[in-house]
Parts: structure tokens; C-alpha cells; sequence
RNA sequence: GGCGAUGUAGCUCAGCUGGCUAGAGCAUCCGGUUCAUACCCGGCAGGUCGAGAGUUCAAAUCUCCCCGUCGCUACCA
């Protein structure tokens, strides 16, 4: 039986379209189930929406929409982008989905019989106008950030969860797992601000908020966010059905991929909230960086960003997936514009790649008709060539262990480098015109056409197309992830295919 | 204010527990090559490693202080 591995992005909330920001998280997410899958992992991947709450209702209002209708639209778009992404997801959950709602309530009621939830009063500031409540730190100059007229404290009733006695336990749950909160910096940030300072116990309704998911003992009471989405990761396997397969096979989580800013939530509320349902703990919550646009958020109320689909019909799928993979360093912030990825497009997909794949192919069929054969002439000249490519997979997966795919995307590209340095140093095109050399020079395009291989079925993670049509192109059976461990694995025998260009390159004068 | 990051070649960044003339990619310039998508290969140039002080035989790397940028600071997913 093969190992599983169960990875998750955020549920995104669907206040208006998808933007970048969004598709790199999903994009890294992506990479990582399909380097599991590779790797013989037995994966389930999900993604989805949180589409309750207040922001959502108000925007529905002012499109005159029901709230559902209102986020079935962006629904719809964000799964035509997903699939233009090549987003390889296996389960996408909507809160809206009947089987969470009823998850939810039950989640809910079942924490309030053991006690962990009690009914409280929730004083808050309160502005009577914006029919919002805010914390003393949104407030400016004391006043609602909305409408800048006074706010009052008003207590309502509330349910409350015992957040404040997870202290210790969270505290002993980071001590024993290191790795459970990266990067580590975002492990210190929540120590130092919450754990520290002792944390609160934790409001989880409101009567205020109209669009969400019922209290079922108290329906006047709407179950907030934090119950409602963080459950999300269990109720798509079929909880509080224990006996559920899907339950039974993949829970706990592999692997919580979050952004920076909701890390809190889940490497503090979500495992708290579990140990009061005496549920496993997932192994890691991934916090990573923002794609960041001239330095700055990228933010609606700024315009600064457009439509991601913008970027794929022109440049390409695989363009953006690379871009995005390649360009964020691990765990921080990276700079997206359409220069940089017009820049990176060309030096390594166009340039570095797509060159290399073409010329090998063009020479193959140029001296040998397309048809590969290895007789081994080998030279000094070709270990080192070799020696890396047969230690790429190694590398390659020592980064992934720690999901740095932007470190693992340069390996592969250094070799890629290399393998372009090796045909200059080789130089096939003096070889064919020696016919004594024909079997050092067959030699030493299977040699290329090997690193190609094995290079190939590692972009196949990041930028699947790309890798599908270089294998295409070698007309190769051999694509399995064991081959690539031992150099020379390349069938002898084929004919390859017609040189295809990978990759086009832009003109950024356009 | 508190906590925490970060500041290294024009740009994006590597440089762990201090030790050869501080590195890579991209961009620029020069040269080579022609199998290839004006591509590929080689080379030059370019850095007071934010400022200052200290520890040390030796600091980008440790300590202190200052300056700049950024993040977090709970009920805004």
C-alpha cells in the first residue's frame, strides 16, 4: 500500500475574482502533489472556497444577487482558472456545500456538549451605522475606519471557545515538532504576539452576521469563520463520519499550505480546535510568502493587478507556473511583474531550455535521422555530465523535502546549463564531419538526449506541459520516476520526434 | 510602543556554527562558435558586504549602537 499524502491550500474567500496572489499559492500546491504523485505517493489534494460572512453578503447586495448566487459566479471563474493552470486539485470544497453545513453543526454542537464551547457575552466596539464591530487596533483616532464617527461598546451574547486552556498543549505541540509551523520566523511572530501574552478564549458566532451556517441548537446564532472554514479540512473527508474511508485514509493532513497572514489560524486555532475533538493533529502548516507587485500588496482598491489569464494566453501556462515557482524564494516575499516574467521566460524557459532541447533534437535528425543509439564511446569529458545528471534526482529531492521548489527549479536549470556547455565543449557539428567519429558523436547526443530525460521528468511537477511534449519529442516510453536514479536509461532503439519549439520568445518591446 | 525579519555587484538573490584574491543568475561590454529560437560557450568590468564602534591573529559572518525597508501585534480570510 502506498503512502498517502494529504495537502491542502487555504479555501479562498470569493469576494471578487482570483488574482496572481491566489494562483501561486494553488501553483505551489499544485507542484508539490504532483511531486508526491511522482514519487509514488498515494495524494489528495483539495482546494476551495470559504464563501460565508458579512463581506460577501454586502457585495451580493450591492449586484442585487442572493449571496449564492454571488459566489457561484466567481466559483465558476475560479475553476476555469484553476483548469487553465493546470491545477491537478482532487476534491475542491465550497462552505455552501451541504455536507459541510451539516458537518459544521455537528462539529459545533458537539464541542458545546463537551463543554468546550459555553455561551458568554461578547463586548466589542460597536458602530451602529456600519453595523460593524471593530478592535481597538482597526479604530483611527478612535473612530470607525468606515464612517470616522464613534463607536460604543455593546455586549452581546456569544459562544465561546476554550481557547485559553490549549496554551500548554500548543506550546508542547511546536517543542516536539519543529517543523510544525515553517518558516520559523512565522513560529516566533505567534509565540512572541499570542502564545506568550496568554491567549483569550475565542468568540465563534455571531447574531450579527446573517449569512452562515446556523447554530443547530440556537439558530439565531450563526457559526463565525473560524469554525466554519478551518473544518473544511475534515469535512470533505466525510467527518464527523469517522468511519468515512476518506477520514480513515488521509486524515491528518500532510501538509496546511497557507499564506503568511492566515498562519495564526491555522497553527493555533486549528490545532486547538482538534484536540478538543481529540482528532490527530496535522504534521505541518506551510506559511508562505506573498507574490508582491512593486514592492507592495497586491490589492483590489489599487487596481494594481489584472486578470492571471492575461498572463497564461499570452506567454503560456507554463511561463506563469515557472515564473511563480522560480521567482519566490522559500518562505519569503517575491516581486511579480510582467517584465520579470518576460525576463525569466526568455533566459531560462526560451534560451536555456527550449535551445537546448532543439538544437539536441535538430542534430539527432540532421546526423542520424532522429534515431538514438548509446555505444558508449565515452570520453573523460562526459563524466561530469553524467555524475550530475545521475545526482539530480538526490538534489532535487532534498529541496522538495522542504518544498523550496524555487531552489529545486535552479538545480535543474544549472544542469540544463551545463548540458548546453557540454555540446560546446563536444562540438557534435566537427564530430559529423569525421566519419570515423560517428560513434563518439552518437554517443554523445544520447548522452544529451539522456540529461534531457531525466531533466524533463522532474520539470514534470512545475511545468507538466512542458515536460510532457520534451518527452513527446524524445518519443520516449520511459518516464517513470525509478529511471531517472541511473543514467543510460534512455531506449537505444526510438526514433524521435520532429523538433517542436518549446517556447516562443517574447518581445518585451511589444 | 512591543516582538521579529531584512539591508551583499545595475537587477533578483546565495553566502550554516567567523578563515583562501566576497559568489550565482539576469542585464551590459568584449571575444569565440554555428547544431540551435540574434541562440550557445568563454572572458572583462562592476561591491567601503546599510553607517559607526568593539571582540579576534582573522568578520559579510559574533557583540553594541544608529539609520532604512518590511512583517506580526487575535475575532478584517
Amino acid at each position: 500500500m502506498n503512502k498517502k499524502f494529504y495537502i491542502t491550500t487555504p479555501i479562498y474567500y470569493p469576494s471578487a475574482n482570483f488574482h496572481i496572489g491566489h494562483c501561486y499559492t494553488t501553483i505551489i500546491a499544485d507542484a508539490i502533489a504532483r511531486y508526491k504523485r511522482i514519487n509514488g505517493y498515494d495524494v489528495f489534494f483539495q482546494t476551495g472556497t470559504d464563501e460565508h460572512g458579512g463581506k460577501i453578503a454586502n457585495k451580493a447586495q450591492e449586484a442585487g444577487v442572493t449571496p449564492k448566487e454571488y459566489v457561484d459566479e466567481i466559483i465558476l471563474n475560479a475553476k476555469d482558472l484553476w483548469d487553465k493552470l493546470n491545477i491537478s486539485y482532487d476534491f475542491f470544497i465550497r462552505t455552501t456545500d451541504d455536507f459541510h453545513v451539516l458537518g459544521v453543526q455537528k462539529i459545533f454542537t458537539q464541542l458545546y456538549e463537551k463543554g468546550e464551547i459555553y455561551k458568554g457575552n461578547y463586548k466589542g466596539l460597536y458602530c451602529v451605522p456600519c453595523e460593524s464591530f471593530w478592535t481597538n487596533s482597526q479604530l483611527v483616532d478612535g473612530k470607525c475606519p468606515d464612517c470616522n464617527r464613534e463607536v460604543k461598546e455593546v455586549t452581546e451574547e456569544a459562544y465561546f471557545f476554550r481557547l485559553s486552556k490549549y496554551q500548554d498543549k500548543l506550546i508542547k505541540l511546536y517543542e516536539e515538532n519543529p517543523k510544525f509551523i515553517l518558516p520559523i520566523s512565522r513560529k516566533n511572530e505567534l509565540v512572541n504576539n499570542f502564545i506568550k501574552p496568554g491567549l483569550e478564549d475565542l468568540c465563534v458566532s455571531r447574531t450579527s452576521v446573517k449569512w452562515g451556517i446556523p447554530v443547530e441548537f440556537d439558530p439565531d446564532n450563526v457559526i463565525y469563520v473560524w469554525i466554519d472554514a478551518l473544518s473544511n479540512y475534515i469535512t470533505s473527508l466525510g467527518y464527523p463520519d469517522v468511519d468515512n474511508e476518506l477520514f480513515k485514509k488521509y486524515w491528518p493532513a500532510d501538509l496546511h499550505l497557507v499564506g503568511k497572514e492566515i498562519t495564526r489560524f491555522h497553527a493555533i486555532i486549528w490545532p486547538a480546535l482538534l484536540m478538543a475533538l481529540d482528532l490527530p493533529l496535522p504534521k505541518q502548516v506551510f506559511g508562505h510568502g506573498w507574490l508582491v507587485i512593486n514592492g507592495g500588496k497586491i490589492s483590489k482598491s489599487l487596481g494594481n493587478y489584472q486578470d492571471p489569464r492575461i498572463y497564461i494566453d499570452k506567454y503560456g501556462v507554463d511561463a506563469v507556473r515557472y515564473f511563480v515557482l522560480r521567482e519566490v524564494p522559500f518562505g519569503s516575499d517575491g516581486n511579480f511583474s510582467e517584465e520579470a516574467l518576460i525576463n525569466r521566460t526568455n533566459s531560462d524557459l526560451v534560451n536555456n531550455l527550449g535551445n537546448l532541447v532543439n538544437r539536441t533534437i535538430t542534430m539527432s535528425h540532421k546526423y542520424f535521422d532522429g534515431l538514438v543509439n548509446n555505444p558508449k564511446v565515452n570520453e573523460e569529458i562526459d563524466n561530469e555530465l553524467i555524475k550530475e545528471a545521475e545526482n539530480l534526482y538526490i538534489e532535487v529531492d532534498k529541496k522538495m523535502e522542504d518544498y523550496k521548489a524555487n531552489e529545486a527549479l535552479e538545480l535543474i536549470f544549472d544542469l540544463l546549463r551545463k548540458c548546453n556547455k557540454y555540446i560546446d565543449e563536444t562540438a557534435p557539428w566537427i564530430l559529423a564531419k569525421d566519419e570515423t567519429k560517428k560513434e563518439r558523436l552518437e554517443t554523445v547526443l544520447y548522452n544529451v538526449l539522456e540529461t534531457i530525460r531525466i531533466s524533463a521528468i522532474l520539470l514534470a511537477p512545475f511545468i507538466n506541459e512542458t515536460s510532457d511534449n520534451i518527452l513527446n519529442q524524445l518519443n520516449t516510453n520511459v518516464r517513470d520516476i525509478e529511471s531517472i536514479k541511473k543514467f543510460g536509461n534512455l531506449e537505444s532503439n526510438i526514433k524521435l520526434n520532429n523538433p517542436v519549439i518549446l517556447f516562443n520568445r517574447i518581445d518585451s518591446h511589444e
